[in-house]
DNA sequence: TCAATCAATAGCCAGCGGGTTATCGATCCC
DNA sequence: GGGATCGATAACCCGCTGGCTATTGATTGA
């Protein structure tokens, strides 16, 4: 079930459309002609990949007027962090475990 | 340059990848046979991906006669956290200068 | 109203990546 | 030594994805 973190993984995967996540997060709400102009790739691709950052929650979409206006949502981020604690969490309760089994040794 | 982020995105973006990151992550230690005997793909597959991780660093592996132990790198996800936090950072800085703003507009 | 601009969609193509089976090298044990 | 097991590699196939161009739909402004 937690798909969040497929989904997340997936999406962040991709260098092009990782590189728009972080300009919407260093630059705040930005339209889809700005991201294109600096981006390496056609307007097309740079729609397609923020259709695939909407889908995974990453970003929000305002529409005004005839141009799109994109700002990241940092609170989709948090399965990822979750993710990440628990895998360090694992070693920091194995590593509980070895000092519990380190004192009743001492015993 | 910062390579670290796509090798890292790149190569936890398989769920049966990542899946098998997770096992060495809670079980420890474990030698190829054990992980494929619980995986739902063939053996030169789970070779396949553990190869991969340890390229991206997040494993590595000990040979003992003719078996082969995995473990988990779990320094390797330092670049993962520092990129969450820069994303999140990012934002609080936005926000410090929202705050800034205000403050000075109240004068 | 009509031309121009913005963004999304359609349709297509090429490459990559993850899966398979078959095989090989090395090690263990009888 | 010889058969069996373990894990890596080889060789191959197929589907997905990310890129492109062309087009459409909507909105703006002359």
């Amino acid at each position: 079930m937690p798909k969040a973190h497929d989904v997340l993984f997936r999406t962040l995967a991709d260098p092009t459309r990782r590189a728009l996540f972080e300009r919407l997060c260093r630059e705040g709400e930005t339209t889809v002609g700005a991201l294109t102009a600096r981006a390496r790739v056609s307007q097309p691709a740079v729609s397609k990949h923020l259709g695939v950052l909407r889908q995974a929650g990453l970003v929000r979409d305002r529409h005004e007027g005839r141009q799109t206006h994109y700002s990241a949502q940092l609170g989709a981020l948090a399965p990822l962090i979750d993710w990440t604690s628990q895998m360090t969490g694992f070693w920091q309760s194995r590593f509980d475990d070895l000092e519990d089994l380190l004192k009743r040794m001492d015993q």
